[in-house]
DNA sequence: GGGTGTCTTTGACCCAGATCAAATGTGGAT
DNA sequence: ATCCACATTTGATCTGGGTCAAAGACACCC
C-alpha cells in the first residue's frame, strides 16, 4: 500500500521474492522486472490482526521487519501459537486459497506482499525460487518439531529459556551480533504471547521469567529488555543439547 | 535390498518417486527409467530403529507399508515424537547429508528408497516431483502445528481422541472405506509410543484410553484392535472444530 | 504345561503448573 | 498532574497428570 519501503538499516534486500537476506545475490535482471510489477508493501501496527484464519488470502509475502505470530483457536478460546514470524520469515502457502491461521502484529510490521497468482507463476518457470521455498518449508518443518519436544516434554522453567534462546539467536542473526558480543534484545512478545507460544499460563511465564531473573541467568530493564550475561547456562537452562 | 517389492494390494504405485498413490499418473518413461536405477526396498521389523539421528544418511524414500515414527530424545531421556509415518510418507531431507531425528519401526515396515544424490538430480530437472514434494512438506508442517495445539492446550482425553481421530482417518483413507463404514482400526503404536507422541506417560494413557472404553466412545477387542460406534462422538472428544 | 519377557492396567500419593484473586507498575491521553 | 487501560507481578489454593509400585495379561519358547 505504500509506494516505497522504508527498509531497515541491515542488508535486506528489496528485491528478493522470498528471503530479504542472502538470496539476492541469485536473482536475474527479468525475475526482478517481474517481480516488481506485483510487489507491494503493507505495514500493520502492534496488536493488529494481520489476516484471520479461513480469510481469503490472496497474497504471500515475507515479514521486513517487526514480528508477528501464526496462532490455532479453539472454540473455547485455548489458543496455541505454531510459529513465530521474524524478519525474513515467509508468510503464505502457495496452492492454498484461505488461511490457515490467524496471524498476528506482535509489534509494529512491514510486510513485503506478493499477489499470489503471479508469484505462483514465477515459482512455476524459476527453479531456484521454488527450490529455496522448498528449502524454507524444511526448516520451518525442522523448527516446528524442535517446537514439539520443547511443549510435550519440557518443564515451565526450560520452556521459558528455550524461548529467550531462540529470540536471542534470531536477534543476533539479525543484527549480525559478533560470537562473543554481549547478548541483550528486545522481548517481541507480552507474557501472554509467550504463554500461548509455550502451552502455559501467563502467570507461569511470569514467575518462571522471575525465577529466571533472580538466579542470575537472564536481567531486564523494564519489562522487555532482556540481558543474558551467559549464554551457554541458558541454554543449559533450556535443556538443549545444542549448546557449543 | 530385496529385488522386488511386495506391494499392499491398495493402488500403491511401484514406480512413483514420492507418494505410493496418486501421483503416478504425470510419471513419465524416461522419468521412471532413471527411478529404475536408483531405487531398491528395505525391510524393517517391529522395533527396530531404521536411522539414529545424526547418523549418515544416504537414501530418502516413503513407506510403502507399515508404521514408523519420528523422535528426538534429550540427554536425561525424555522423548517426543514429532511425526507418526504412515504408509505413503515420505522419509528424508533432500540436501541434508545426516538424519535429524531418530527414525524406529513400530511395526514391521517395507521401505521404498532412492539413493540420495540421484534423487536430487531428478528434483533438480523434473519440476513436478519438487513441486509434489513442496506440497507435502507444507501438509507435514500444517500436520507438525496441529499437533502443536494437540501438545500445549489439549487434556489428556482430549489428546488421545485426537490421537485415535488422526489415525483413524488415516487409515479410511488407506483402506478406501467408505464414509459410513463401520470405524475399526489397528493401533500400530503400543502406550508408550502414544505417550511419547502425546507428551503423556503411558500410565495416563493406559488410564484415558479406558476411561473412553468406559463411557462408549471406543470399544476395544484385545489391546490393539479398536472400534469407533459414532465418530462424531470421538472428534468431539478431541476438541476438533473440523468436525463435519 | 510352565517359565519368561513385554505390554498393559490399576492403585496410592504427590507436585508442577493451573486457577482465582488482588495488588502494582507503566505509558499514553486529556 | 490525573486518570485510565493494560501488562505484569505476586499470593493462595486446587487439581490433572506425573511418579512409584505392584499386579494382571498375553505371546512366545522350551
Amino acid at each position: 500500500m505504500l509506494q516505497e519501503p522504508i527498509l531497515t538499516g541491515t542488508q535486506n534486500c528489496a528485491e528478493c521474492p522470498i528471503r530479504h537476506r542472502a538470496v539476492c545475490a541469485r536473482c536475474e535482471t527479468d525475475e526482478l522486472q517481474r517481480l516488481e510489477e506485483v510487489k507491494y508493501y503493507r505495514r500493520f501496527e502492534a496488536g493488529q490482526t494481520i489476516i484471520w484464519c479461513g480469510d481469503r488470502m490472496d497474497f504471500v509475502g515475507s515479514v521486513v521487519s517487526g514480528v508477528a505470530t501464526l496462532s490455532q483457536t479453539m472454540e473455547d478460546g485455548r489458543t496455541q501459537m505454531v510459529g513465530l514470524l521474524l524478519p525474513s520469515d515467509f508468510v503464505g502457502r502457495p496452492g492454498r486459497p484461505v488461511a490457515a491461521y490467524d496471524v498476528t502484529a506482535t509489534t509494529d510490521v512491514l510486510m513485503c506482499c506478493f499477489r499470489k497468482a503471479p508469484f505462483e507463476g514465477l515459482m512455476a518457470d524459476t527453479p531456484h525460487i521454488a527450490h529455496r521455498l522448498l528449502e524454507m518449508t524444511l526448516d520451518e518443518l525442522d523448527a516446528a518439531r524442535e517446537w514439539m519436544l520443547v511443549l510435550g516434554r519440557k518443564t515451565a522453567r526450560e520452556k521459558i529459556a528455550s524461548l529467550l534462546s531462540i529470540i536471542a539467536r534470531r536477534d543476533a542473526i539479525l543484527h549480525q551480533r559478533s560470537k562473543d558480543a554481549p547478548v541483550v534484545f528486545d522481548l517481541p512478545l507480552t507474557r501472554e504471547a509467550m504463554a500461548d507460544y509455550l502451552g502455559l499460563t501467563l502467570e507461569t511465564v511470569s514467575r518462571q521469567v522471575s525465577a529466571l531473573r533472580k538466579d542470575g541467568v537472564i536481567s531486564l530493564e523494564g519489562k522487555r529488555r532482556i540481558t543474558v550475561p551467559d549464554l551457554s547456562r541458558l541454554l543449559d537452562e533450556a535443556g538443549d543439547d545444542s549448546a557449543t
